[in-house]
DNA sequence: GTTTGTGAAACGCTTCACAGCG
DNA sequence: CGCTGTGAAGCGTTTCACAAAC
């Protein structure tokens, strides 16, 4: 019981939310995890639930369930388990989703409009507040009850939607372009679905999603088994044109 | 150079790849992201690279990419550096990549459409040689150069197109189905998309996507940084109806 | 002089195993 | 008796720092 380590101890410049203990890199990464398992039981109707069987339903170990879990306090009960209400209640209230965030989506191509259509994110927290663009032709396009903005109008989007995370979904060419001009408008939490590197000033926070590498890391499972050379022409030589 | 320990020493049941070495986990997660920079260098016209330089391009230190690079063997040149172009050659022969490997994406809704049309599959050694879906509307539409077919002749098509990869793309409550139906047709290796977990037989290797956790993560430590309350609604009460 | 390759130290995460509580 | 919460051990990864090689 020894959270709320970072209480008041420092110089308290900028208000720190008061207890919010800093946790694990891997904890916070699982948290998640375990919110999506969580209101599978609650819809199955199960009103309590032991790290066994949580740490079945999110595909982990139940020693680490109780490890991270109690990493935000005691809300367990021995001999019974943990309740599974006002489990997902602390893990929201952990994670800052005890209120819907603003996403922008920079990036109306292919993937955006996916991302843009995907029903996943009312659920768990998030709204689609602003799809952007450079395209001049792509502006005004309505998908779903949001407009599409102009990225030259980014500060003044950012600032009306109250934006919060930042979404990546431009060519890779683009992409720091997009990111520098996030930041400026004050935006400080990036989701990155670019082939490539963003640099950022510290205190931004970039995540990167490409999906090439998750598959060329099944590749080398894949080709470690034995399931050696596949089949395919012999890799064209590869048009010297890659980056994106 | 003490690599290609796990030459023939058991009982060589399945034939491994003579000189492939069993490289920790994070350092394979990571030879895609050095691959990726390293065409970027090539692509620039440089001939060698530096740690220094691939780790900066990289988004690493230093001494993470001489480690991670030494496993593989000895491709460097003390006082000089890597050579781009031998370097890009032996990664892609780690991976697996040194021919195409064919892919199937199962589920054509959304996501499906945008990953179909995602250029940046064929230029880092992946076809998608199948599109899946379980919606008989769906089944013959074309996409690209590719028909989709229906779930049900999954083997016969994995077996023609002679497919390495899943990848599900499909609503979370098919996810587990597709899985089973994949790994039915002999396919070992799936990427997920889907918001659940996937319950496959071991020798069968899962990654998993989910975009809403990404988003999830960022939360956190928006929320830690004080950028505390968000804005929108106060969360609508949750309609029972999550999980996917 | 420059840069690799690598032991060894430091670190963080996972797993074990059990005391403590209901 | 069942299950949580947690010290302590175990393990893999990162980082340091420097000798060896060019």
């Amino acid at each position: 019981m020894s959270q709320f380590s970072r209480g008041s101890a420092g110089s308290p410049d900028r208000m720190v939310v008061p207890d919010l203990p800093d946790l694990p890199d891997a904890t916070v990464s699982r948290l998640p995890e375990y919110l999506r398992a969580l209101h599978q039981l609650a819809q199955a109707g199960q009103d309590t639930v032991s790290s066994e069987a949580l740490a079945a339903a999110a595909g982990v170990k139940s020693a680490k369930v109780r490890k991270d879990l109690s990493q935000l306090g005691s809300y367990g009960t021995r001999g019974v388990g943990y309740d599974v209400a006002l489990l997902i209640d602390q893990i929201q209230r952990v994670l800052g989703l005890t209120q819907c965030r603003n996403v922008a989506l920079i990036g109306v191509g292919n993937l955006g409009h996916a991302l843009a259509g995907y029903g996943g994110f009312a659920n768990r927290g998030f709204r689609i507040g602003a799809l952007v663009d450079a395209d001049p032709a792509r502006v005004g396009e309505r998908l779903g009850d949001v407009v599409v903005t102009h990225i030259d109008d980014l500060p003044a989007t950012v600032a009306a939607e109250r934006i919060a995370i930042g979404v990546i979904a431009t060519p890779a060419v683009a992409a720091q372009a997009v990111a520098d001009r996030l930041v400026a408008a004050g935006v400080t939490s990036i989701l990155n679905f670019a082939p490539c590197v963003l640099t950022v000033p510290a205190g931004v926070d970039v995540r990167n999603v490409d999906l090439a590498i998750e598959l060329q890391i099944l590749s080398f499972h894949e080709h470690r088994r034995g399931r050696g050379e596949p089949v395919g022409a012999p890799l064209p030589p590869l048009p010297k044109v890659v980056g994106s």
